[in-house]
DNA sequence: TACACCATGTAGAGCGCTCTAAATGTAGCG
DNA sequence: CGCTACATTTAGAGCGCTCTACATGGTGTA
């Protein structure tokens, strides 16, 4: 008996070789059967499959990745994985890629834009096929560095640049729902409490701010945040004002849940005395004793699309951008109501506003 | 000028081979530098890092990978991030993996053992240093299979061999706490709804169980589930009985959510007719419309400890297992009150009972 | 029968990095 | 001044797989 050529005794995991070996075949016909091509014949493809699951053998990923040039592999970088928002649109993702046979490689942001740098920078090391961010909050200029390392999708951000396909849902058109909607049910006063530095906060306030106007109405903007926190301390602010509101539209739901709760301790009732509206359509605001009426983003389907578009840039070697926008809906909940007509609701004067 | 050694033209990333002849040092001389070790000359690691950066290097994941046998890698399988319970253990993954400069490759099972397990086994082609299994359904026998494959740790799961490390929060004592916090309110007659097929039903029912018998009360189970649809029926069935129960203590929170918003329809108002508890203290539980009572668990801990507790693992080729178990507190709040002591509550008979 | 063809297989050169063994340089010391 | 000890560097053999180029063995066809 031969001693075995391998250097040490360590047992290691089986690798091509062995398999090779023991099915008395060929190292590349191995790497053939495993890769799934066609041209093998059925007796030799099941001698390896055989050898194989005798030894347990379980092909090499960083081997292949580093032979191959591509791990089947999508960098994927969300802020936070308590929010709803985050949650559900990764669910599309991972749905999504799985059915490509993808992998995922997860960062979480913390939307603290060195942390997401960090993240993408290992994703880099990984040479991930490529790279979706989510809501990123990283300058436009670093993106377009990234994407010129690895094929990138941004989502919650509207660049426009060739190397960067873009998911979004229209938050322009979800604005512009909710302040129809109010006006139409009679309202006049209208606030809206924004989302801070969060990235579709701008845009939903600017649309806020033209559907007011053009509506012939007043627009007020306070500031919010992106939790409970900040509507509750928008709240705050909203009962030491002379003249309330009497429809506040909230950067999101949980911001509309935080000052809800802190414009209740301070004796308002909904949506008796003032109406509210969300965004997001978490699965929070359909419960029933909170009921909130909102905006629904279809999440899922944009992490779908992102995954899609992406995986369609990767394999086609698209130079030229591809850009979705998907269009919210507006539900109505008990957290809105009709005006009671008065003589003829006096508008609001001029008051100073904030953006 | 001699013709470039390269065979092709194709403008791929800078080796370390790059670096090396920039710097004017060995390749391994790089190496050394990337890899952090003490004895290299400041002045030349100085030269390699100017170089790299010059290059803008990044070393290749995958090869270091395949030439150490390690690749700073953790495979996290979750049920679901929709969940708060799983997003938050997740979190407290992330943040400790993070601090001991370990990646994070994600997986989701959805509750399919199946899927689980093909999860795991993308992990174990990834040659993952370690896996994390959250609330899996895999079978113990597999788990151990898996473990004698790669370190792992799992969370939810009583499991106790040597090679299985464990994290748990004690469900145990977290049942106790709601079952005795009920009986010093007065309540007798406290009704459960379980989990269903959740791996940590079991052990809550039957400490419920245990708890209500050793407080001479006569324990009743009925099914309910992981979400607000396991609530929602189980408390349909509660509405159709003919001796309603005083208190009602929910497998989780959602599942608590959904059983009083059906039992509200019903016209139960709480905690006036009815008290009922939560389990897990999500976010959502704490918002002031619902103000549901909860037991809380430590989830980021349990995640940090996990991650902690692997890694340990890893790097001390530890070969015996190591418990976690981490305590629940009770977070009284809205949804339960004293019951109105009357002549004497008499106390239900004997009733059939499921678990 | 000869030959082009196609379906199967195989050899062997990498992929970019780590790691061991050995070379080189430099002081310190008797 | 010769030698040892220690600090730096480097050469070179892999790690386990893919992929190109080429070998082999029928078949179909003229």
């Amino acid at each position: 008996m031969v001693a075995r050529p391998k250097k040490r005794v360590k047992r290691s995991a089986p690798t091509m070789e062995d398999v090779a070996k023991l099915a008395g075949v060929s190292r590349a016909l191995v790497s053939l059967v495993f890769r799934g091509e066609p041209h093998v014949s059925t007796e030799r493809r099941e001698r390896v499959l055989n050898a194989a699951a005798e030894l347990n053998y379980r092909p090499n990923a960083a081997a292949r990745a580093l032979a191959s040039h591509t791990n089947k592999t999508l960098g994927i970088m969300l802020q936070d994985l308590h929010d709803a928002y985050f949650a559900e649109v990764f669910e599309g993702i991972a749905v999504e890629a799985d059915s490509h046979g993808y992998r995922l490689l997860i960062g979480t942001g913390g939307r603290r834009p060195e942390d997401e740098e960090r993240t993408v920078e290992s994703f880099l090391e990984y040479r991930v096929d490529g790279v979706i961010l989510v809501s990123s909050m990283i300058d436009d200029s670093k993106l377009v560095g990234i994407s010129q390392q690895v094929p990138t999708l941004v989502t919650g951000n509207y660049i426009r640049v060739p190397s960067i396909d873009t998911v979004n849902a229209d938050n322009q058109r979800g604005a512009e729902l909710v302040v129809n909607y109010l006006f139409e049910l009679g309202h006049r006063r209208i606030l809206h409490i924004d989302g801070g530095v969060e990235l579709s906060s701008r845009p939903r306030s600017a649309a806020y701010w033209h559907a007011m106007e053009a509506l012939g109405l007043t627009p007020h903007v306070i500031m919010g945040g992106y939790a409970e926190k900040g509507g509750a301390d928008a709240a705050e602010s909203i009962l030491k004002m002379r003249r309330r509101p009497t429809a506040v539209f909230a950067f999101n739901d949980r911001v509309a849940l935080g000052a809800m709760d802190r414009l209740e301790q301070g004796g308002i009732t909904f949506p008796n005395e003032m109406s509210i509206v969300g965004y997001d359509n978490t699965l929070v605001s359909s419960l029933h004793p909170i009921n909130l009426t909102t905006v629904n983003q279809p999440r899922e389907e944009m992490g779908r699309l992102a995954v899609g578009t992406l995986i369609d840039r990767i394999d086609s070697h698209r130079q030229s951008a591809v850009h979705h926008t998907l269009q919210p809906t507006l539900i109505p909940r008990g957290t809105t109501r009709r005006i009671p007509v008065r003589s003829k609701t006096k508008q609001g004067s001029p008051r100073i506003t904030t953006v």
